[in-house]
DNA sequence: ATCGAATGAATTCTGATTCATTCGTGACTG
DNA sequence: CAGTCACGAATGAATCAGAATTCATTCGAT
């Protein structure tokens, strides 16, 4: 009886604790996420996230195994978010080749809301150790994914010329990511709407078949 | 006359002093490009780059100030290498777009040579200092003049459909450096070759003029 | 004999990690 | 119902480690 007593109240412990214990893991992973969107990894200390996060050191301990953990949670937070907010943006489109354009800004709109973040991902992912880093590189395929099939579908129908679907999706992603890379670059020159759209026209007259040019023309912009 | 005397010597011995001092520059920066490129700066220790160039730590404190100065010295070699070689590829092509094809592949050569010190630019440039990174902005910019350039030229003489040269060169700089910074990704894909065939078949369908193609038709290579 | 080059042990710093201690809460008992 | 017991959560000062940097000393060439 005892013994069943203790189990039946065991299982509501359970869910409170984990509940709140998830709370605490994503109130450390933001504080971190924040400072080392500033400053990267090496420079945060721990007694910094303690700080921000309003907590004492030793309770990120409880969390996280090390720094390399919590700097693995920050990313794959990142990676996350890309693999549940582009899919909902292609979702509503029809056309293969409005899909692969709607994939291409959300991609592009995720970057820029997470630009810092981005970075991140490109500047601390070699300090994880070799199953991080293939968590990472597993879900950033994920990410390429919608915009992928997106253009698998339109080779598929002969909208597209020939070429390599993989591949294109990959330049692609990474031309998103040049927004965080290389805004240095690139924000003197446009700003986030004109990237895209400018971006968005050179695939397009890139991959779109002649023949079926005039059906998207109103995405090609006018560039230059 | 004494004085006449050591300032006499004082030059050979000036220009003396600089060859040597000189060559230890190089041979440190090679010893610390060895290591970093393998496991970023962060994983190399001053101690490890004296012991892989041969010298005493303390040494090091004599050419560079700091750890940051020899990190920023390492990337500004890559970069330079980078400046030197790709104007020597494209010099001898005549045609505008075949010298964008030709700066476009040398660019990837150079990447493909470097491919470790390329990852390290993109990983330590944020550590350094205001001044160090404004220097490897300009660095890169200039590197990427060249097929600027050549996308220019080919521009005024009417071979391109219109778009900007500053985002089309950017574009084609970092699918280059993607060959570095996704290599995981392309190299299961295909091989170094086939890399730069595929994106400079890709880049020459977007942006060649449709009335010029056939010119060119050489170029395309046969994708999917 | 002089002077810059080179050495490397000692010093200092920084920041990750630990752990003895305290806190807060919920449950049990007299 | 007050008292107290148990236990996980939380604290943060102390520890530990790993480098970066310094500097008193030695070396080698002119």
């Amino acid at each position: 009886m005892v013994l069943k007593g203790t189990e039946a109240m065991a299982a509501p412990d359970e869910a409170a604790r984990r509940a709140r214990s998830d709370a605490r893991t994503r109130q450390l992973l933001e504080a971190a996420a924040r400072l080392m969107e500033r400053s990267g990894s090496h420079g945060v200390s721990m007694q910094a996230v303690a700080d921000e996060a309003g907590v004492s050191v030793g309770l990120i301990y409880r969390y996280f195994a090390n720094k390399q953990e919590l700097v693995q949670g920050v990313i794959l937070g990142v990676l996350d978010d890309m693999a549940r907010l582009i899919p909902a943006a292609v979702e509503p489109e029809e056309d293969p080749v409005r899909r692969m354009v709607a994939a291409f800004s959300a991609y592009c709109q995720v970057v820029d809301d997470n630009r810092e973040a981005v970075l991140l991902t490109y500047r601390e992912s070699n300090t994880l150790d070799e199953e991080g880093r293939r968590l990472i590189k597993d879900l950033e395929v994920k990410t390429a994914q919608p915009l992928g099939d997106a253009i698998q579908e339109a080779l598929d129908q002969g909208l597209l010329v020939p070429l390599d679907a993989r591949v294109l999706a990959y330049d692609l992603l990474l031309i998103a990511h040049s927004w965080a890379l290389k805004h240095w670059y690139f924000a003197p020159l446009m700003d986030f709407a004109d990237f895209v759209e400018h971006q968005a026209a050179l695939m397009l007259s890139m991959a779109v078949h002649p023949d079926h040019r005039s059906t998207y023309a109103d995405l090609f912009g006018t560039p230059a």
